[in-house]
RNA sequence: GGGUCGGUAGACAAAAUGGUAAAGUCGGCAGGUUGUGGCCCUGUCAUCUGCGGGUUCGAGUCCCGCCCGUCCCUCCA
């Protein structure tokens, strides 16, 4: 095939490949063991959906929806999307397949690709991995108290040191309001040195003001009223159970007035964990309530919060970190046959070995001894069982464990019950 | 979507002021070495500079378009 007719992974999107999709494993057994531990349960939900039902719950106003989203047509017209991100698709199913029946609060976990059309660069791709939890059916502190640590358990159990929990109320949608009029009053004297963007954001929505890198807006920004005060009496109250919850729990965090979830659908509690160890501070998870999600998706009444971070990210700064991913998965034995005319009970006893379960490679394509010796050493593999004329000859099998560099020979029915005991031995 | 820098073998990578492109390292394969250790030695592995076009006697180099990556904005995970 000639070179210009390659087709390649589309841009913003990358092939996996052998010698890292271990880490993508390690990393998602980890949340599921974190997961298991807090007694979330696992919901596998499409990766495409009706695009509405991102156009209704992340907001329409948001760049997600405005510039990100892979919307198409199928054939039978049917607008589609494939999912941005996680939470709506929870929430989606969670009120079609009635839930919450015979169980008033769900507690669900998720792990997969999400699709944006971003313009593409380290740590961001068009296609994602997200892992994510939702705890619905609760207003209760307790509950965010509850999803934060399981944030910080993740990461600290991956082995991170290098992050910090950042935490913020964004208030019910009434402080919402009072504060949103508090920003427009605060931001209107200050209209011509606002950015082109801000001038927008002050009609749209004003809270976005608040994280605007251009320098002028900054500093505008530092001195703009917090939403902090204004919180109404129960908002308030809830914030400070929170804090007073992580206290007790030991968990470290800074609060930081500035946080503004990118998604319409939050209220109250928001929080991030930044990633220190890069100079960019990118968000490694992200999470937030968002009680009026499900009413407003034509559910009940139903308050819930969550949190979803990003693969990429983590190993990113695992890397950065030097933080170990497991091992890439070896044979535990290398199976080697003498010449051509052993070779048919080499298969034979590897077949035997696999099927006892143990991870066993046989040579095929070499066929010189020493050959075959060199792949067996550079497999990783703890053992290697020779199959040669003399073998052949006496119904024997001679294993040879590499690291010790000991062999001898066993009888051929013996060597499934053998070589059980040495692998158990050496994992 | 705006801007930056970049793209040379399977990987990494050197050199070429518009004048014969490709050293080196790793890796693969074969042999030295037909039953025993990662070493070592030899051979071998690109009709070719991301793709397409232009200027030129001559383009990896200059010009235009596109693709891909990178970083900065925007934004997010």
């Amino acid at each position: 095939m000639s070179k210009q007719k390659m087709i390649k992974a589309p841009r913003g999107t990358y092939d996996i490949l052998p010698d890292q999709s271990y880490k993508w494993a390690w990393i998602s057994d980890k949340f599921k063991q974190v997961a298991a531990s807090f007694n979330y349960l696992e919901l596998v939900t499409p990766i495409f959906e009706s695009a509405q039902l991102f156009e209704r719950s992340v907001g329409d106003q948001t760049d997600i929806i405005e510039k990100e989203m892979y919307k198409f047509k199928d054939r039978k017209g049917r607008l589609l999307a494939l999912r941005p991100e996680g939470t709506a698709p929870v929430v989606r199913s969670y009120i079609e397949n009635n839930l919450r029946a015979g169980n008033s609060i769900s507690k669900l976990f998720y792990n997969g690709p999400m699709f944006r059309y971003d313009r593409p660069q380290k740590g961001r791709y068009r296609q994602f991995y997200q892992y994510g939890i939702e705890y619905i059916g609760t207003a209760d502190p307790f509950a965010d108290a509850e999803v934060i640590l399981f944030s910080d358990y993740l990461m600290s159990g991956l082995g991170l040191e290098k992050y910090r929990l950042e935490i913020n109320s964004i208030g019910c949608s009434l402080c919402s309001e009072q504060y949103n009029k508090a920003l427009v009053t605060y931001f209107q004297r200050y209209t011509d040195q606002l950015c082109s963007d801000c001038q927008k954001r002050i009609k749209n929505n004003p809270k976005r003001l608040l994280d605007c890198k251009v320098p002028n807006c900054k500093s505008l920004a530092d001195n703009a009223p917090s939403m902090l005060d204004y919180l109404d009496e129960k908002c308030q109250e809830h914030f400070e159970q929170l804090k007073s919850h992580l206290d007790s729990l030991d968990v470290d965090y800074i609060v930081n007035p500035k946080i503004v979830r990118g998604l319409d659908y939050y209220n109250r509690t928001a929080f991030e964990i930044i990633d220190i160890a890069t100079e960019a501070q990118t968000a490694l998870l992200g999470g937030g309530r968002y009680d009026n999600l499900i009413e407003f998706l034509g559910g009940k009444d139903t308050p819930a919060i969550g949190m979803a971070g990003g693969i990429e990210r983590l190993i990113a700064a695992m890397e950065k970190e030097n933080l170990p991913f497991g091992e890439q998965p070896k044979p535990d034995i290398y199976v080697i046959n003498n010449d051509i005319s052993t070779k048919k009970e080499a298969m034979l006893v590897t077949a035997k070995l696999r099927k006892n379960g143990l991870k066993v490679e046989f040579e095929i394509e070499k066929n010189s001894f020493n050959k075959q010796f060199k792949a067996a050493l550079k497999s990783g593999a703890n053992f290697t069982a020779i199959i040669g004329e003399d073998e052949k000859n006496t119904d024997t099998v001679t294993i040879k464990n590499l690291r010790k560099e000991e062999q001898s020979r066993y009888k051929n029915d013996e060597i499934v019950a053998i070589m059980n005991e040495k692998c158990k031995k050496h994992r």
